[in-house]
DNA sequence: TTCGGTTTTGCAAACGTGTGTAATACGCTG
DNA sequence: CAGCGTATTACACACGTTTGCAAAACCGAA
């Protein structure tokens, strides 16, 4: 049998008080004070007995938790585990807990549903306000209006929502850059491994930066449609593909890590034969021969601005805005420019 | 402003029948009936008001929340990310939520202090269970709980704790095993690229196998410690010994990778010149060249195993137990053995 | 002592839901 | 129609905390 908790009923028999004064002395009241005595005494006991308040009642006195809900999205991202990371950390900075959950592909019959589904249970469960990593597809905006009801301020990352204040990463841009860099470097047939530019999501914004540089240039863009096993589909695709391309533009670098390996295995040298470019600045991506040139990614840029905006929301302080963050190009030496920036690498 | 939320005392104002009958009739109270009829019209007012029930206030009268703790530990770890997400699929399986937390250095003054102060708050917050990732350092047990005073049920995961079920993981056993194959292959000179053996950890834990297996055949063993940045203390630590060693045992197989290029850079060749052996069989592991022997750490296992654990704790059919998930050594091309194992080959 | 003012304390209600006990309604049998 | 059993509903309280309002205690001054 589980000890039964103690309440602040409890210290308020023991010292004779009501239970009331017991309350103001513990939360430091500013309208109505507590002699120095008391909440001396109060303290003591409370201690003496290693009280512990009850959250769920004083969330329930009070209407706030000093929760917040995130829901993450697309499991199968190797940085979705960073990205939730960042968020934990960003969250134990200013003293909230978090809610984790993962909405995109599973526990539910389609996308909309689980996502919807999960953030109604946090909402149920008593959040202060709504993390949501969004994927920028048409109607998003109204499926998450429709899920949260107005009940908790929201804050959306990855992609603006309409109507909603968030934290976005220009993807197109970055990809766009990326893939003038190679067109720079003399490269005409540019592959993309990624999702296909027409759909939601990372992958596919970032689809639409290429296509956009390669039609501008006259070029014909070429999409590789990779998988959830990201680093397997690169190995697999590239061996398909083998040197159809001089480069090939990956939405990981653990995509790019598979199509080292598949390219080595038909004798095809990075980046002699084949540039290769990938994305998010993963630990190990200057580690890699050869060093993958990447589009970083601020994971914890993103925690941080998207923690300190719902912060400013919850005070008061801030009604709407959308932050846009910079995703830079990392040129190291996959794509053989020779202008390797030393500061990107490590040595 | 916020919209007000709707309550069962709403539905039951506009039914005129009192709020009891809406909580049963929404609940499907078994020993207290409520008619066909009165159900179905409940059901649609409260569809029609989208009513969402208060899981706080639920928690608050019935004392179960259907949330649970999860605190996680070495956020430096790439393999954090990985871990969280495979309890987040195993609780979401089971229709539980998630308040996650990670302990270890941050915010705290101390790794205890800092672990306690999130258990605490986690119990305050009304979470049914909680699962902790335990180190296997000494008093760690006590640690845990003089935080948790009995209020909760604990399981723990990765080390046994004195007094808690859990699911355990053999670190030191997989590690001994895997000295004993670089032994077998003729290696003398084997080095260890983790966290001294004497301190608490997964690290040291691996390197109490390895310390075990060396001085069993009368070999020197000797420790190289990574830092945070598993990647680059691989790269940094690999290029300061060069070929003092004809292996080199990793705690992570992001150690490795910056081994291969600490060593690549030397002119060192693995298998060749040096075998590597990772450990964590992530994603990309079977990709990197030479494709890596290592370790495997069921990650989705442990997962699983200790939310089955937990949830048979709940349902009151289970005390106690320690289960122990085995860990094994996955040969493939790192340590040139010749005797690659094709089914740990994607091709 | 009495008064006014300030500081400290207590009472009671509120938050949304569940549940034990009592009350009512309904249907059946004699 | 009386009586009984059962199916359905309602009342009231509990859960732990906060908070507006009122009461009490204290202090100093007239």
């Amino acid at each position: 049998m589980r000890k039964k908790r103690v309440t602040i009923k409890d210290i308020a028999k023991t010292l004779g008080v009501s239970h009331t004064t017991v309350s103001r002395a513990l939360s430091r009241s500013k309208s109505h004070m507590v002699s120095e005595v008391t909440r001396r005494r109060v303290e003591q006991v409370a201690e003496e007995f290693s009280y512990r308040p009850n959250l769920m009642a004083k969330g329930f006195a009070t209407g706030k938790t000093g929760t917040l809900g995130l829901l993450a999205g697309e499991s199968y991202q190797e940085q979705a585990g960073t990205q939730i990371e960042s968020f934990l950390r960003a969250a134990d900075e200013r003293n909230f807990r978090l809610l984790v959950g993962m909405s995109a592909e599973w526990g539910a019959l389609s996308p909309e549903t689980g996502q919807a589904a999960q953030m109604e249970q946090f909402i149920s469960s008593g959040i202060d306000g709504l993390l949501v990593q969004t994927m920028g597809d048409e109607g998003e905006s109204e499926r998450i209006l429709s899920a949260v009801d107005d009940q908790v301020p929201v804050v959306t990352f990855h992609y603006p929502a309409r109507g909603f204040p968030g934290v976005v990463l220009d993807f197109a841009a970055g990809f766009h850059r990326a893939t003038e860099h190679l067109i720079a470097l003399g490269h005409r047939r540019i592959g993309f491994l990624g999702e296909n530019w027409e759909g939601p999501g990372h992958e596919a914004a970032r689809g639409r930066g290429y296509f956009k540089a390669m039609t501008e240039h006259g070029l014909h863009p070429v999409c590789l449609p990779v998988g959830r096993q990201q680093t397997e589909s690169g190995y697999r695709l590239s061996r398909e593909v083998k040197d159809r391309f001089t480069a090939l533009l990956c939405c990981s670098d653990y995509t790019a890590i598979g199509v080292y390996r598949g390219l080595g295995e038909s004798g095809i040298r990075v980046p002699d034969d084949v540039a290769v470019v990938g994305s998010g600045d993963s630990d190990v991506s200057a580690f890699v021969t050869p060093a993958l040139t990447t589009q970083s990614t601020p994971t914890r840029g993103i925690a941080r601005a998207a923690m300190e905006l719902m912060v400013k929301i919850l005070e008061g302080r801030e009604v709407a805005c959308q932050i846009v963050l910079a995703s830079n190009l990392i040129v190291r030496e996959s794509c053989g420019s020779g202008a390797v920036d030393p500061a990107a690498m490590p040595w």
